[in-house]
DNA sequence: GTCTATAATACGATAGAC
DNA sequence: GTCTATCGTATTATAGAC
């Protein structure tokens, strides 16, 4: 794999919060009702980035149901109450940070492009989603347990907007079919198992490391799959 | 894919209870304890096959922490009481269930015959896997949930006797590459690539579905699914 | 905006009659 | 073996002072 390939894949931020522009939903009704610009204060602005990293990092290690407030609120140091002043309710918490972070876990199918090799547009987009679980598997975790789950929070997010992504992506791939580059499938299970292969990585860290004998911060095994996921999606891995 | 090849898939039976060897770990401690041979009565195999099954419906669905006794007493037909007289705890429950589904989890990956042609036997594992996928998605989420919150609860299960068997499993894979009919890769890989893109289809259900606008009841889409990842593990998706 | 105190309920587990 | 009743605790959310 060549420096170049991985040069350019897009920089992942270490937290996806602190944006300026940031925007939490439900949380928009305590702005200032008067004025026609809803107009955040710092110490909002703040406060409530420090909710959502400490609810990421609750709600991926225990899931919805098993996260409590209590917890969030000591890792946001910051009293019960006080986080309630921000987000009204536990479930309030749980569909801004997932809606938040969505854009965030679809970027690297974003970035296909139909004008691009098959071969080296789907090796770019396993780098990138293999990344995005080595870097921020709590993101992939905290999905995962959503979806698990029936995706209750964001059921209707699935039916439109990643509806509407894959459904166009996978007309790109089609083209590839069409053009005789890949063989004929269905298009929109490839994009399945590349988020399977490689949230894989993320989502199951327990199992794989039991298996590998990894410790907790030792990653070596991921270049390891990125070499393997590479062989196999480009079409190497049985010999004749 | 050959009508032989499907027909030669083990069947999975409908349900993993109620069979008379059932042995349930903790609760053995009621038994009668001046006899040489814990014997279990009739009625205790059914109830606690009851529990299990009830328990396997609501802790698949909601995870650990979300399940409750009074959801899974009720879908026991039993008091919480009652349920609580066979089992324990919450905790011994589940547990009691994940050890007595593990055998039936990894059975698949047992059937990998070291002397069998490698797209041949690598074949099989995917349908066979692919299969429980359809046929027991719950035992699959019962396992992404426990996994997916660090194992807490059959940790030690993981680090032995799947070690064992997926190391075992892996130099057989390994046999291939020496040979030359693999790519060299850590054939661990090559087993959770297998995991990953099977299981997705139970675990993810609810996203699959939404991409692909099926209904609840539809499995149509298995077909496709069987045909994509036999043409990507053959090493048939790209085309020059 | 932040706090202490507490209401209101959900839940795991037990007591004790039958 | 099964039940009703209940204990003790954990947890979400609110009230109201500052």
């Amino acid at each position: 794999m060549s420096d170049i390939v991985k040069d350019s894949l897009p920089a992942i931020p270490e937290t996806a919060f602190g944006d300026s522009g940031a925007e939490t939903g439900t949380a928009d009704s305590r702005a200032e009702i008067g004025t026609a610009h809803k107009q955040k204060t710092r110490i909002q602005i703040t406060n409530e980035a420090k909710i959502l990293e400490a609810a990421l990092e609750v709600f991926s290690k225990d899931g919805f149901r098993g996260a409590t407030l209590d917890r969030i609120a000591t890792a946001a140091e910051m009293s019960k109450p006080n986080l309630l002043y921000y987000f009204s309710s536990k479930e309030d918490i749980h569909i801004a940070l997932l809606t938040k972070l969505l854009d965030l876990w679809l970027a690297p199918l974003r970035n296909l492009r139909a004008d691009g090799d098959p071969r080296e547009e789907l090796s770019l987009y396993i780098q990138h989603k293999l990344q995005m679980s080595r870097q921020l598997p709590r993101e992939s975790r905290l999905f995962a347990n959503e979806v698990l789950r029936g995706a209750q929070h964001i059921g209707p997010l699935l039916k439109e907007n990643l509806y509407d992504l894959v459904n166009e992506k996978a007309a790109i791939i089609q083209s590839w079919i069409d053009a005789g580059k890949l063989a004929p499938c269905d298009p929109r299970h490839v994009i399945f198992a590349i988020w399977a292969t490689t949230q894989h990585y993320a989502d199951f860290d327990v199992q794989i490391r039991s298996v590998l004998r990894r410790d907790d911060d030792d990653q070596s095994h991921y270049a390891d799959a990125e070499q393997f996921l590479t062989t196999l999606f480009m079409g190497q891995l049985v010999k004749d």
